[in-house]
Order: structure tokens, then sequence, then C-alpha cells
DNA sequence: GACCCAATCTTGACAGCGACAAGATTCCCT
DNA sequence: AGGGAATCTTGTCGCTGTCAAGATTGGGTC
């Protein structure tokens, strides 16, 4: 499994799947060829066909992967709400092919078990955390997660779109916190 | 311009940009094809690429169309923070289409000058209204704006994406009212 | 160590797609 | 009535995903 000589290659599924998210990171989803990841590989055109079935099955692939990934980012994130939120954004930022990929649902077999399971995991750590940081009531606590996950999807999202003004500087993180200490929190009044 | 009989169509261009929203309603921005909506208007293979130039072209004329949409429902929303953001997310789940194709920049050309304009316009109608209606100081104002923004747009994003568990009802305007609750302000401790 | 099966990869082919070029048809204005 | 411009068609090219069939190799069993 040393190279990419020989008849078979040895790593081929890794590589593709790092490939994959590079081009996506580069390019977005749709850019994204079986062919050309192939090409990259240095292997036959119809060899990725082998490991995933079809176009759908790299993406569902690739969103079992990102949710674990977001799981554990969240998991480690520090204590404080402010803290889960930036850890948040951060992922999104860093793991920008998965994240694209985790949230269009149309590219992949969102109904697969593997994908049912991963996104159930990156679920209840979400929520864990946040309902243990906050303190709506009973009734409150899903609509508690609910605007935790917005604030902090949507400033992902649009950051990631270009969609902010320019000016605000290349992280991230630190943009975002100045936003998810709105949550939860009167504005400071001037 | 009666029908589609005749050499020329008469109304293609509308015909095309409908079809094209049914589709993307339907499928995502990524199942649509030119040929097919060409299929659909009852034209040749190529009819398409004269009024839009490219696939790109077709979405950079959706993109317009959809932030100048935005705006006037932003300008025609109700005086309240919340209806302004419930006025918001009812915009992206009524036009669906438009709302994915102008926040996936990467489809069309953003650097369009109609584009840019239109998107300054409902950006503008946005920040007029998120900064009327909050008291954050004037350094504050950028982050209330950015955050009012993001909290909406990720649930908007979340709802589309089928990410909410459900058992939320079939009325997004109404659970995004309890969530954008949570702006400014505390949860109601129990 | 020889053998066989299954996993892996290749070759070949097909239909659908976006894009471009060149030609046909029609509208509109003078 | 005539002519230019707008609109639409036909034909073609390379690219893509997907399927089928064959070639090669690794790993386990006797």
């Amino acid at each position: 499994m040393s190279g990419t000589r020989g008849y078979h290659h040895g790593d081929l599924r890794r590589a593709l799947i790092a490939a994959a998210v590079e081009v996506i990171e580069e390019a977005g989803p749709t850019a994204l060829s079986l062919r050309d990841l192939a090409r990259r590989a240095g292997v036959s055109h119809a060899a990725p066909a082998h490991h995933f079935g079809d176009r759908a099955g790299l993406f569902t692939v690739l969103a079992v992967q990102g949710f674990d990934l977001l799981a554990e980012t969240l998991d480690a994130a520090g204590t404080d709400l402010l803290d889960l939120g930036v850890g948040y954004v951060t992922f999104a930022v860093r793991h920008r092919a998965y994240f694209e990929v985790m949230f269009h649902p149309d590219l992949y077999r969102a109904d697969d078990p593997e994908v049912r399971a991963a996104r159930a995991r990156s679920g209840r750590a979400l929520r864990s955390r946040v309902t243990a940081l906050t303190d709506g009531g009973p009734d409150g606590q899903q609509a508690d997660v609910m605007a935790a996950w917005s604030i902090v999807h949507g400033f992902a999202t649009l950051w990631l779109a270009g969609a902010f003004p320019a000016g605000l500087g290349d992280d991230p993180g630190e943009a975002a916190r100045a936003v998810i200490r709105r949550l939860f929190t009167p504005p400071p009044s001037a």
C-alpha cells in the first residue's frame, strides 16, 4: 500500500475522498466529477464507482464523516455557550467541504442508516450542550436549541457565501463571537 | 404572443424562467438543465442560450429577481422586529428556488452589476429596518444586523434542509417566531 | 506452495449535458 | 415593400455519470 504503482492502487478509497474534499473546497460540490477524481488518483474513469457506487454514494460517505467530525468538534468545544457557537462556525469554515455537503441533502442519500446515525450523534451533541448552558423552561428548551443552532448556522452560511460586507477581517470565529453574544442577551445600549 | 405555435415562441424568456423556478423548487438548482427547460417550453435545445448566454446567465437573472423580491418583502413586512424576521423566513420558504440560488454565488456571476445592485437593495432594506428596531450602540449596530440576519437565515436554511426534528408543524413562520424571540432577550426562565 | 474466490481496477460503450457555430425564420422599423 | 436585427433551429464537440464485461491481484484454504 505504499504508492500508486501496480494494478491495485492500495488506498484508492481514501485518496478519492481526500481529492473530493479538495475539489469541493475550491469549487463547490457541483464542480465535483468522478472522472476528475479518478484522473487525480491516477486510476481509470470507472474506478470510483466500485467504492461509492455512484456520485450520491460518495456524497453520502462525506456526509457521514462530516456529521461525525461535527459531533467531535462540539463535544470538544469549550464550556461556554459562546465557545460552543464559535466552535460550530470554525468547523464550518475549516471543513467547508464537509459542511456544504452535510446541509445539502439532495446531494446524498439522507435516509441512509449511517447518515441518520451520524446526524443523530451531532444533533445530540448540540442539543445536550445547549440545554445545559441555557435555563429556558421545559417548553422553551427546544426553541433555545433551535435559536442557538440557527444563529451559528446562519452566520456560517452567510460567511461562506460571502454575503457579509467586507472589512470584517479574516477570523470568522472572532466576528461570530460578537454576533452570538446577542442571543439571550439584550443589546448593549449605547 | 398568444401561444407556443409558430417559429417564434413569443414569451420564451418568461416561460424559461418560470420553468426554471419550478424545477429548482422540486429538485434543487443542481437538477436544472437548459435542455430540459427547452423541452418543457417546446423549443429547441439551444434556444435558452440566446436569452441567457449560458447556465450561469440564467442563474444570474434568477439571483437579481430574487434579491429584488426579497427587498420588496422586507420593505412590506410589519414594523416589529419579529415580523421582519418572520417575513424573511416566509420569503425563503415560499420562494425557495430564488432563495437557494441567491445564496449560492458559485452558481451565478456574483460580480454582475445588476446582481450587485439588487443585493445592495435587499441589504439596505434589511439593514435600515433592523437598525431602526434595535438600540445597539454605534459600534454594535453592525453586529445587531448580522445577528438578526444570521438567526433568520440560519432558521430558513435549516428548515429548508429538513434539519430540524419533525413535529414542528408545517408553518415555518410560527416556528420561527418562537426562535427569533430569543434574540436580544433573555430566555423565559422557568 | 498451488489454487481458487472475491475484491479491485480497466476497457468499452451509451445517453444526456453545456457550449459553440452556422443557418433558417420572423418581427419591426423605415 | 425592403432590410436589418432579433429569435429560434440544426448539427457538432467534448465532457459527464452509469452500466456491462473483462483483466489483474490479494488473501485465505487445502
